[in-house]
DNA sequence: ATAATATATTTATATATTTGCATCTGTTAA
DNA sequence: TTAACAGATGCAAATATATAAATATATTAT
């Protein structure tokens, strides 16, 4: 199956996702958040030291663009990947960055 | 082979080709190039019904983050996309984007 | 109820992107 | 060499994005 007519507005959902995830530090979370895992906004501001609020403010986006979901459990929020599929993505874009 | 670990140089690589990629506009062109089609500028500027300048500038980006690679033949100049890998990037992003 | 912890939101500033117009360069044809 | 065509570039205005500090909200423990 081909997708070589996008509808103007599948244009603009697909840029958007894609928009969300073109952050190095998106990527970064993503890599962590890859095969699955699950991860809290916390344990993410440690590992990439960057501020709470805009760790918040990054995974506030994905979830926003459709690329992550989140699950609260008590004081915690669990983020995680929505699509499988959108490891992807990042897989390849990662491999193509390699290469350079 | 996983890339878990990417060097903040390469994050910013991956990062700037997706931001390449990110665009309705782009996008739209990425979909008429997939399976190793060529195309002018004029030929796109006039399939997608936007300004030659504009059709010209979104090319440069996408040529300069190294998605699109072209090749000047007369007064035309063909592009193309540089790594056959990328499609995947683009299919997988429209299927998301038709599930919505 | 209050304090402590985890997360989200608001706000302001700085920076980057998009677009079209006008213009400039390179190539071919007359 | 000049005209016509194809494409690229410089510029400006509008819009969008990134970041961090401060603040707000929600949950749990005391």
């Amino acid at each position: 199956m081909k997708f070589n007519k996008l509808s103007p507005e599948e244009l603009e959902t697909a840029a958007s996702m894609l928009k969300a995830i073109a952050h190095p530090l998106r990527i970064a979370i993503l890599n962590y958040l890859d095969g699955g895992k699950r991860l809290t906004v916390t344990e993410i501001h440690e590992l990439l030291q960057i501020e709470q609020s805009t760790t918040s403010h990054h995974l506030g986006i994905l979830k926003d663009k459709g690329v992550l979901s989140s699950k609260r459990e008590g004081k915690n929020t669990y983020y995680f990947m929505k699509h499988e599929k959108l490891s992807n993505i990042v897989d390849c874009i990662s491999q193509c960055a390699c290469l350079k």
